[in-house]
DNA sequence: ATTATTGTATTAAGTACTTAGTACAATAAT
DNA sequence: ATTATTGTACTAAGTACTTAATACAATAAT
C-alpha cells in the first residue's frame, strides 16, 4: 500500500484523494471493512488525528460510512463508486487539458503529443 | 491577467507555477521587463513578501534575472524557455497518465477516452 | 462481567505560510 | 543634487496544519 505524501500540500487532503482513488480502483472493495483509524494512520506514517480528519471528511461524500464501534466500511453501492470514478477521471482530464492549453497546446495538439509518446514507447 | 489562487496549497508555489507558465506561453516575452514586485503583488492580490518569495525562487531556474534596481527581466535565451515549456508539458502528461492509471485506466484507454471526448465536442 | 477495539474529542506545542508595516541600499529619473 | 523606484530584509501577528498525549463512550470479543 503506497502512501507517498508530499510536503507541498496539506496531508489530510492528499489522504482524501488517495483513499478515494483506492475505493474507485477497487483496492478497497465495496462493502469491505477499512482498517482502523489507528492502523491506517500508522500505515501512512501520519498522526491518527490527521487520518481521522481525512476519513470524516470523506464520509460526507457517501463513499464511506461508520458503524459506531465496529469500524468504517466502504459503501456497497457499486453504482455510486462507478460514478465517483468517472467524475474523478473527468476532473483529471479537464484539469490536464486546461494546463496544457495554458502552456499553448490545444486539445488536438495535446492529443497528438500523447499519441506519438505512446507510439514511441511501443518501440 | 488571471491570478486565480486556491487556498488548498501555498500561494507562493502557485505563483511560481503560474509565472513559469506565463513565461513559457509567451505572455511574458523573452527579454522583457517584469512589473515590479509591488505591482505584481497588487495584481495578484497578494502580499509583496509572498510575491518576492516566488520570484526569488524562480530565479534559481534561470528563467528570470535581476538587475539590482532597474527590475527583473525574462531571459533572452529562447531555447531555455522552449526547453522549460517542453519539460512542463512532459511533467503534466506523466502526472496525468499516472493518476489515470491509479484510477484503473491504462494509457491507450485514457487516450481513447480523450479522443471520444474531443469527437463529442465537435458535434 | 471483563477486556479490547472502535470512532471521537480535547489540549498543548511546534511549524509553515501569509500579511502588515517598516526600513534600507542601489540606481534610474528628474 | 534630489527624488522616486528598484529589490531586499526584518519583525510581529494571525492562521492553518500536524503531531503528541490523553481520554471517553459504545460495543464487539472474550
Amino acid at each position: 500500500m503506497s502512501w507517498d505524501l508530499k510536503t507541498d500540500r496539506p496531508i489530510y487532503s492528499q489522504l482524501i484523494e488517495q483513499i478515494e482513488i483506492k475505493i474507485c480502483s477497487g483496492i478497497f472493495a465495496p462493502g469491505s471493512k477499512l482498517p482502523s483509524v489507528r492502523e491506517l494512520a500508522q500505515e501512512a506514517a501520519v498522526n491518527p488525528n490527521t487520518m481521522q480528519k481525512a476519513l470524516s471528511m470523506l464520509e460526507e461524500d457517501g463513499l464511506l460510512y461508520t458503524n459506531r464501534t465496529s469500524g468504517r466500511f466502504i459503501t456497497e453501492d457499486a453504482k455510486m463508486i462507478e460514478q465517483a470514478k468517472h467524475k474523478l477521471a473527468q476532473d483529471q482530464i479537464s484539469e490536464f487539458l486546461e494546463k496544457m492549453k495554458s502552456l499553448g497546446f490545444g486539445k488536438t495538439e495535446t492529443l497528438s503529443i500523447i499519441s506519438t509518446m505512446l507510439e514511441e514507447a511501443k518501440k
